[in-house]
DNA sequence: CAGTGAGACGGGCAACC
DNA sequence: ATAACGGTTGCCCGTCTCACTG
């Protein structure tokens, strides 16, 4: 509704519509106004009347309304219409159909007339949407339709307003079934409905809500302080996103918490606003522990824009009003003994500070942010002044005894518990021994090879020791289901160290010394010597049977993963597809409990970039000018500050049984997803990382890719031999391919290899040549760090000539190179941590002066200090290995299943496609490639990189004879290219066109299932969701086909 | 074609492993 | 052209389009 007047809905009310010359009130004129009075569910009164709109009716609205300039010849003037409608409807509240239209009408007609009109209406079109959401439109006779009503003639004023009374009867009816009694209930319940309707759940409407200050004084004020804001957050969000406490909750768990009466917009102050008397304020007062003052200038926008107390009627208070606020609390106190505590709503720190808050709230829409309160931090002295018209003792007494009253009465608690909480599985340490020992004789032998009995058995000792039997088991179950489900899972970060996770099917990455095994009769053979990877040795057949054995091994220190000790907090990353993600996470909750788990969350923050974008249109929006040196000081001033709750990328923290995740944090729902199943913590995990578990179930697109390339070749990846050559040699040269490299291409084969694809990446090959998988696994070692490359391994290569196996790839190189020294093993794992990790030492060393005496002591030379200590940031071999066979597979398809290959890159990895581009042949790629690259660098977007990549990789695919194949409404695939193997071409899927995303092709797949398209008219009038530009790009690219513009048979029913 | 609310789309940005 | 870790999820916001009235 609209509007300010009000009235029952069982009262009276007119429901009316206009016909007009068009839809512009201010160029357009009423030709017909039509009314009927509804009471007690019936029609009793009709009212009708033609006006003179004083200008000619167009031919298709006489076509339309069946209205001519004839009709309204001798009609009365708009004036004198309205005039009379206005009589019929009395200050009864007027319902129609879009009601602002027939509104805006009557209203300017009044305006102009002199007789200003406010009217306050009712819109069975927005109510027709709210409670008829199973219709699509809600046009007033397809409304009519869906309730059964008789059938009439429409665009007949008369007989509109008749169907229309019938409708608002019924909608009455079922407004009141939902508990609304008058027409000011209206919108709030509805806008409840919608939320309900979408989100199947509901808040807590508009009931008021007052500020309130909760503190805990223990660990269980703690708890409940934490249950209490995500209750708010979870159960009673109202429709202004805010999370709100009901009174009876807190007072359920109000344990353990000192309740404080909060600012003007607690419920106190605002009471005394509202007039209440004394002896009401007395009732009030005494729910709260302590009752607070704030300065007057915390409360001084009451003497300028005043206090809103009704609708309609604002007031303004005196400062001496705002001092006898603050006497009249004070008095409470004194007369209910409660304490009286001078507070101050601190929102920041200095005086001066108020211009960063300015900053920011402007760029959220208030207008009047330039208005801050002081609510600064005041120091005792400031707090006295300010309260110095209480007097002396008085001032002393709420200023400084009152307020070490209230924090005496607190216990020193932390924010969050001591200890690590993790959570059980029922055997999970039998089992993982089981299944360990089971697929190690089952791949080594009956009798293990002493190497790989006696790690196994050291691992063991430690995983289970510690407790972190837990994390495999949960970690393998969750990979058997995924696998299950066609989807392989990578291994990311340092578990691929552990030979256990290697048996338990944790991760690919076989950490054992180089090695041959025969796949047929278990017999192995181990090469610690070559202290490379096992699968880089030369092919050898079994000298037992004869069979060809399989190489293996890629010696990784376990102790990369959990410390020599077992005593680092291990943490087990996995790359699920991105498809198969959020199903990953539906597993975890059912092997732990919905209760136990639950989403990280993550704190968004204004970074520098945003921050001076505010600063700038601050000044904008003000019209102030700063120099550079004040936009960099407020810039500076909003960074930091939070700007949204979200969802970590795949982190699941797991509460163990018996206990509550409020004794640990809140939680709370995304924030833009305040009625969806997502509970996220509502601190940034790391806060609790030392306390709980967490899981990282990461989306990735190889284990999505490698299913694309099975599917649609036939090879399953596992056969692929990790040594082909052709495979390995495009990490050199484009050759295999069958291409020869150019400008685009480059000079090796490796664009669109993941991890090795950029342009990085790709020149660290040029300059290093790799040859093998020992290699690969380096240079992805390197790949990864930060300050590894550039200025180290690059320099001492290029200008010292040493070999990339001398530099230090990966972290795990400087443990074992120190160990093979001769240092002390858990020194060499602590410098290997200290030089992986970004921080660094006071002096902006990694190494402290201890250790570099140590390292040269045992003959480390100088360089490889120097080369420690510029080291930011190092990747773990285990990680590196993971990718690299992931790289080699995809390679492999790359070279020997081209077409399966681009299709997976295209339909998987690329975000930005450019159809017409793609269709045009190689030279409007080259011409549209040419194009991005006149973009200066820093003026080029995320999309421009991205497009370009993907152009790069057509134009390779062009170059390798393939094309492609337009978008088609009946072939083309929502989001993947589909692949025809005789044409050498690929199908456009329909995220090509531009426009046309998940939602529109999801509808066009769907539809075209249930029968074929008469005509394109037809496809539009099925597929709602594609927009006129969209069915004009789909007929450009031709995917219509012979489907013809318009069929003979709809045209015939129209 | 005026005006308005809602939803889809796509880009930009931040957090994170 | 530089220097560069690569790749992922998710939230916000501006823009576009549609529905609906005659």
């Amino acid at each position: 509704m609209r509007g300010t007047a009000d009235e029952a809905l069982s009262g009276e009310f007119v429901c009316f519509d206009i016909e007009s010359t068009g839809t512009n009130p201010q160029t357009d004129g009423i030709t017909e106004i039509a009314a009927v009075l509804v009471r007690d569910g019936e029609i009793c009164e009709t009212f009708q009347t033609y006006t003179n709109p004083g200008r000619p009716i167009p031919a298709f609205i006489t076509e339309l309304t069946g209205i001519s300039d004839a009709t309204v010849a001798d009609a009365v003037s708009q004036a004198e219409g309205v005039a009379r409608f206005r009589e019929f409807c009395g200050d009864r509240v007027v319902v129609a159909h879009n009601a602002q239209f027939d509104t805006s009408f009557i209203e300017k007609v009044s305006a102009d007339s002199g007789n200003p009109w406010e009217m306050t209406s009712i819109d069975t079109l927005e109510l027709a949407r709210t409670l008829m959401p199973e219709l699509s439109r809600h046009k007033l006779n397809v409304v009519a339709e869906g309730l059964k009503l008789p059938k009439f003639r429409h665009h007949s004023a008369s007989e509109d307003t008749r169907v229309l009374a019938l409708i608002f009867i019924e909608f009455v009816r079922r407004m009141r079934a939902l508990g609304v009694e008058r027409v000011s209930e209206i919108n709030a319940r509805m806008s409840d409905l919608r939320r309900e309707n979408v989100y199947g759940g509901s808040g807590l409407g508009t009931l008021p809500v007052r500020h309130i200050i909760l503190l805990a004084k223990n660990r269980t004020g703690l708890v409940n302080l934490y249950r209490l804001v995500s209750y708010g957050h979870l159960k009673y969000m109202n429709r202004r996103k805010q999370p709100v406490v009901p009174r009876h909750e807190l007072d359920k768990y109000r344990e353990g918490l000192i309740v404080g009466s909060a600012c003007e917009a607690g419920e106190l102050f605002r009471a005394m606003l509202d007039g209440k008397s004394y002896q009401e304020l007395k009732k009030i007062a005494k729910y709260y522990d302590f009752l607070e003052i704030q300065p007057l200038g915390n409360n001084e926008f009451l003497t300028k824009s005043g206090y809103k107390k009704s609708k309609t009627e604002v007031v303004k208070y005196t400062h001496e009003d705002l001092i006898n606020f603050n006497r009249t609390i004070v008095r409470l106190g004194d007369e209910l003994h409660i304490p009286v505590v001078a507070t101050g709503d601190v929102h920041f720190l200095d005086a001066e500070d108020a211009v960063y808050r300015a900053v920011i709230m402007t760029n959220e829409g208030f207008p009047d942010a330039d208005d801050q309160a002081p609510l600064y931090l005041r120091t005792t002295d400031e707090m006295l002044a300010e309260f110095d018209y209480l007097g002396p003792k008085k001032a002393y007494e709420v200023v400084v005894e009152n307020t070490n009253l209230i924090a005496d009465q607190c216990e020193p608690i932390k924010p969050f518990p001591d200890g690590l909480f993790p959570p059980e599985l029922p055997g999970s340490a039998d089992e993982l021994r089981n299944l360990t020992w089971t697929r190690a004789h089952a791949m080594y032998g009956d009798e293990l090879p002493e190497i790989v009995e006696s790690l196994v058995q050291r691992e063991l000792d430690a995983i289970i020791g510690h407790g972190f039997d837990v994390m495999y088991m949960f970690a393998q179950k969750l990979i058997a289901r995924s696998e299950e489900n066609g989807y392989v899972v990578g291994s990311r970060g340092s578990v691929g160290s552990s030979i256990v996770a290697f048996f338990s099917g944790i991760t690919e990455v076989n950490a054992l010394p180089p090695h041959y095994r025969c796949p047929s009769c278990r017999f192995s053979e181990f090469h610690p010597e070559y202290d490379d990877c096992g699968v880089d040795m030369e092919d050898k057949d079994c000298p037992k049977c004869g069979t060809r054995m399989v190489k293996d091994g890629y010696a990784i220190p376990f102790a990369t993963f959990l410390g020599f000790d077992g005593d680092k907090d291990p943490d087990i990353d996995l790359n699920f597809s991105s498809e198969y993600q959020a199903m990953a996470h539906k597993h975890t909750i059912e092997l732990f409990g919905e209760q136990n788990v639950f989403r990280a969350g993550t704190i968004s923050t204004v970074a520098q970039a945003t921050a001076y974008g505010y600063v700038k249109s601050y000044e904008e929006k003000t019209g102030k000018q700063f120099t550079k040196t004040d936009e960099a000081r407020l810039a500076a001033g909003c960074v930091g500050v939070k700007r949204t709750t979200g969802q970590h990328p795949g982190g699941l923290i797991v509460v163990p049984k018996g206990k509550e995740i409020y004794e640990f944090c809140p939680v709370c729902h995304p924030a833009d997803k305040t009625d969806a199943d997502t509970v996220i913590t509502h601190v940034d995990y790391h806060s609790i990382d030392t306390n709980l578990l967490k899981f990282d179930l990461l989306g990735k697109d190889d284990p999505t890719v490698l299913r694309y390339l099975e599917d649609n070749t036939g090879v399953p990846f596992t056969e692929i031999p990790l040594d082909d050559r052709g495979a390995l040699d495009i990490f050199t040269t484009p050759e295999p391919l069958g291409i020869e490299g150019d400008e685009i291409t480059g000079k090796n084969g490796a664009l669109g290899i993941p991890e090795f694809g950029t342009g990085f990446v790709r020149a660290m090959l040029d300059d290093t040549q790799p040859r093998n998988v020992a290699d690969l696994i380096r240079i992805s070692g390197i790949s990864h760090g930060t300050d590894v490359w550039l200025g180290n391994a690059e320099m001492l290569i290029k200008e010292k000539g040493m070999k990339l196996s001398e530099c230090i790839c990966c972290r795990d190189d400087i443990m074992n190179y120190l160990i093979s020294v001769g240092m002390e093993p858990k020194l060499a794992f602590t410098i290997m941590e200290k030089v992986r990790k970004p921080k660094r030492q006071p002096d902006g060393k990694k190494l402290t002066a201890e250790w570099e005496k140590e390292m040269l002591a045992h003959g480390v030379p100088q360089w490889y200090l120097d080369s420690c200590n510029l080291i930011s940031y190092l990747f773990p071999k285990a990680h590196a290995t993971a990718y690299v066979l992931m790289a080699i597979r995809i390679a492999w398809y790359k070279v020997y299943h081209p077409l399966a290959y681009y299709g997976s890159f295209f339909s998987i990895k690329a975000v930005a496609l450019d159809g017409e581009a793609m269709l045009g042949g190689d030279e409007a790629v080259k011409r549209k490639l040419a194009e991005i690259n006149q973009i200066p660098s820093f003026k080029m977007t995320q999309n421009d990189k991205e497009l370009r990549r993907t152009l790069e990789i057509v134009h390779e695919y062009y170059l390798r004879g393939f094309h492609f194949l337009p978008v088609d409404i009946y072939d083309s695939e929502p989001a993947y290219f589909k692949i025809y193997k005789e044409e050498n071409a690929l199908r456009l899927p329909f995220r090509a066109v531009p426009g046309l995303g998940d939602i529109a092709a999801a509808e066009i797949a769907e539809e075209r299932k249930k029968e074929p398209f008469s005509s394109v008219e037809e496809f539009m009038a099925r597929c709602r969701h594609c927009s006129l530009a969209v069915v004009d790009a789909l007929r450009m690219a031709g995917a219509f086909g012979d489907i013809p513009a318009s069929s003979q048979f709809s045209l015939f029913e129209l």
